[in-house]
DNA sequence: GCAGAGTTACTCGGATAGTTCTTGTCCGAGTGTGTTCGG
DNA sequence: CCGAACACACTCGGACAAGAACTATCCGAGTAACTCTGC
């Protein structure tokens, strides 16, 4: 019960690619080199963001991914749904209605105190991950690493790997 | 990526623990027959409870399970950790330690900032859970369905199923 | 020299296996109860 | 009649499979650039 490697992936990838300012686009091998990672795994996490509208993708020579938007406008909530999908962390099996004195019409969702606490509690998660957004960490990195974007870009521009 | 089904059911068999007032201990079988469960798989769940000190496991003859403290004594949050373990929803892989200029030495997971908003969720979706006690729940059940405490412990200690 | 068709190489995109975790099941260790036998 | 030893039935407890989800990989569809040929 843990959330998928993919979003931490995805979090990083979309940080480092508002460093390169560059319109052009950055491919998905290359972006999984920058932090060693499976690149046909990584790709298909981009695709994710992609169909949700945080990343644009172009095929083809010269193509690959950037940002759709710019970062002030991406949340870390919008990354997490893109990646985990929009199921709440509890849901509710409805018990009650297998229970003694349960109607089996009735949608018991609304109505039980659990599920009510469970749903408050993913409120308040996905209130911390909507309030921030990945500028605001953005500029916090910058800030405590001032060297971080230059080299970023440097290193997704340039052809020659370290 | 969605809580395993275990804490449901752990919740509400508390509840109805708690409705039982009687010293006598519930087994397995019963609750789980209560909400038409697989009876093996929640006595694991209760296993997890028990080893928790939530509940208090008696063998044998007369035998099952009862609470091992009073609801009031007892958050959401307690029973959520007893299910699903101590870890957070989400861990830091620390990519940074692999990116360029990354000190394979060094440990990310304080200064990452993605891992620190990531954490202020998981904190914040803790204190919720830790804001309920399954006292409050049983009150709020008991405001909205007066009858529910004495079918419960009826149904829980007739011996006669419905 | 220039335009255009053909070829090539490169990228995303979705379909395809491997691994871990959750879910579900089974049988044995231990205990209290009821019974039986002896005093 | 009373007590103790015995056998029994019942419960938890952990070990053992089945299924689903996550992880990882591969190959094809499509596109832009490059090349070569003809004018």
């Amino acid at each position: 019960m843990k959330l998928s490697q993919g979003v931490e992936w995805a979090l990083h990838t979309c940080l480092n690619l508002g460093w390169t300012e560059v319109d052009g686009a950055a491919t998905a091998s290359r972006l999984a080199a920058f932090y060693d990672l499976p690149p046909a795994y990584l790709n298909k996490q981009l695709q994710s963001l992609a169909k949700a509208g945080i990343l644009a993708s172009t095929p083809g020579p010269r193509g690959g991914f950037r940002l759709a938007r710019r970062l002030e406008d991406i949340s870390v909530l919008d990354v997490v749904v893109a990646i985990e999908g929009r199921g709440e962390l509890f849901e509710c099996a409805q018990l009650l209605r297998e229970g003694p004195g349960g109607d089996p019409g009735k949608d018991y969702r609304d109505s039980c105190e659990i599920a009510g606490v469970m749903s408050r509690a993913d409120l308040a998660w996905r209130r911390e991950l909507a309030g921030e957004t990945l500028a605001a960490i953005r500029d916090r990195v910058e800030a405590t690493h001032p060297g971080t974007p230059g080299r970023t870009r440097d290193w997704l521009t340039n052809v020659r790997r370290d």
